[in-house]
DNA sequence: AGTGAAAGAACGAAAAC
DNA sequence: GTTTTCGTTCTTTCACT
């Protein structure tokens, strides 16, 4: 699908709050409501808009701790690295894992609650998993910058 | 604030679509549309909601790459910090940027088209920012998790 | 592609239990 | 805490350009 410069701007609008009405939209790209609105459902039925989500303050419901974890496996076979994939989606601390290149072969970012979290963490869930070689961790001192707005053309 | 299991349910819910309508919630937790609606407002009274925002399919969009950069700065005093993290703020290809414990500074986050336009984010932006000192960047093979939601108590 | 009008649904506030 | 009510606002569809 191929978005042109009113779609684009849209798509800056919705990134930063999904709950602006279509009447909102419709006065900034001097539209009107129906066209802003059959626009939204034609990047929606696109997959251009994935989902609408509610991002938390992750401090305020006690989880101010994020770290960031590199991990070798000891084999990388496909099944090996499948098996390895199918287990870290279901850990719930593991917000995001990305198969990367370099020296590790998988880098998660966890958040947990606190250093004694972590540790449970570790040992009883990332190291029991089954291939995991080496591990190197970064604990997150501060947060310089975090969206999840993307910028494009 | 102290959150019930109603809120912390609430909460997942909501994590997951933003977009839900305070009936389709109220059905799922067995509560008035109002109770509902008051639990919504205090949470984000609260800033327990932070916001509500689109997720975009990246690569839908043009932004196929992601690159995970590693960066040591020269020297560290407060002043060199703060500034390094001011600048990274204005990159738009920098969607995250931790300051963390470990061999390295600062890990980012770093969204690009291609390989073309990584090497001209690094050269012609990240490079050129004071104080930086070595990089090592790791790309992204395979996305195997990626949440905004996380979980609690 | 776009607009305007109209029906239906949801929001948001107030009342009473 | 709940339900009901009511005016307002937004969503969604439709006819038309």
């Amino acid at each position: 699908m191929q978005l042109d410069a009113i779609d684009t701007l849209l798509l800056r609008y919705l990134q930063i709050d999904a709950k602006q009405t279509n009447k909102e939209l419709s006065s900034k790209l001097n539209l009107s409501v129906t066209a802003v609105y059959e626009r939204i459902k034609k990047l929606e039925r696109n997959g251009i808009i994935k989902n609408y989500v509610t991002l938390l303050n992750s401090e305020k419901v006690g989880l101010g701790f994020m770290v960031f974890c590199h991990i070798k496996l000891i084999q990388h076979s496909k099944e090996h690295l499948t098996k390895f994939e199918a287990e870290v989606n279901t850990l719930d601390e593991v917000l995001e894992c990305f198969h990367v290149s370099g020296e590790y072969d998988y880098l998660l970012k966890v958040m947990v609650r606190d250093m004694a979290h972590f540790r449970s963490f570790m040992v009883t869930k990332l190291t029991t998993l089954q291939h995991v070689g080496s591990t190197q961790s970064s604990f997150t001192i501060n947060e310089v910058k975090n969206t999840t707005a993307i910028t494009f053309s």
